[in-house]
DNA sequence: TTACTATTGTGAAATAGTTCACAAGTTAAG
DNA sequence: CTTAACTTGTGAACTATTTCACAATAGTAA
């Protein structure tokens, strides 16, 4: 969020930003904002403020958006298909490199300029590219299995779009979104406004 | 997500699932689960555990997922095709009812099975339609105005999947997804494997 | 009935996270 | 040079969340 407030401040043309201005930005005190920069190490000056393009480099750093990433893309499906064409992903650094499906009607076929694999082919072809990052975007009932397979390529991040509970080993990441999930806390704060929240 | 878990346990043919039991599922304490719970009701049975279908729609009915919900999409680009074809979405009761895009080529059109409306019309039409919810996934530039008119049709409830800082009134909620930030999570676990987290 | 195992609900204790408040440093104006 | 207005970085105070631990039941088997 700080870095996206960043590119925000520094495409405004500024040259530094108070931990006042950065609180505006996402609903945060200064104090949050100052907390949370300084776990990472002591980036501003008293008195002046954060420099905004330093600021954002070093965050860029943390976050690992200073070098590109090999991602795969498992199942071309609707949410698979959008996220292929997803402008964000290749800014920040994120390249889509490969594509599977199980579907023999898209296998072979290009999409976006990229070639769908067969997914029988996933493992092989995540260590032969040096996949970084796997999104998962299949069906539920394929969900746990493919999981295996990309596990076993030794793959160690996976962004997972499927609305089911999938297992992996402790050293590796998934991070799940659950579309349906967000559109769950609109309805919960609607029937419950003014009680809980 | 204890909604998903108990669907899992009763297609499974639980009667009663434990705090245990839950809490494996989404990597909690029973501690948590039963405070959790608790704070909504006292709904388990000591020595016993949790009734899984009254717990589930018990849930349900916190969730709001016990009624069905009107809702606009605006911006029938890459995502928003992906999202109208979201199966997950009726079947907890979302139901999109209208779409709207201000491409010519777009509008008229139909699109599994609803028919595109001009943007110029959003407010009439969310107001006529009584329209619950809305769903943004239009370019950042026009973020902000679209947003605006949400408002002014009265739509308390906006899911925004624009890469944009919206601002909304304090009586509005809305809920942000990102996906380019999910995959910054991953490229951040995976710098400081083991040093934070 | 009794003994034993399972399991909730919840105060109390322990952790974790946020905000306060202020010394220390920076800039600008007179 | 002095004063005033800012603003960071950070202990200390405060607030919130999580875990512990145990009384209170429920089910089962002898």
């Amino acid at each position: 969020m700080y870095y996206r407030s960043l590119s925000g401040f520094e495409s405004k043309g500024y040259k530094t930003v108070s931990s006042k201005d950065l609180a505006k930005e996402g609903k945060l005190t200064p104090a949050q904002v100052r907390k949370d920069l300084s776990f990472f190490g002591s980036f501003g000056t008293r008195g002046l403020g954060y420099p905004v393009k330093e600021l954002k480099q070093k965050i860029a750093q943390i976050l690992g958006l200073n070098r590109t990433w090999n991602v795969a893309l498992v199942g071309v499906g609707n949410v698979g298909s959008a996220l292929v064409s997803y402008k964000e992903f290749p800014k920040q650094g994120f390249n889509i490199k490969l594509l599977f499906d199980n579907d023999q009607r898209k296998i072979n076929k290009n999409h976006k300029g990229i070639k769908v694999s067969d997914v029988k082919n996933l493992t092989s072809k995540l260590k032969e590219h040096k996949i970084d990052m796997v999104i998962l975007a299949v069906p539920s009932s394929a969900a746990q299995r493919v999981t295996d397979d990309v596990v076993s390529a030794g793959v160690k991040s996976i962004l997972n779009f499927v609305p089911a509970n999938i297992k992996v080993p402790d050293d590796v990441t998934l991070r799940s979104v659950n579309m349906a999930m967000e559109l769950e806390h609109l309805s919960f704060s609607f029937v419950n406004k003014g009680s809980f929240e």
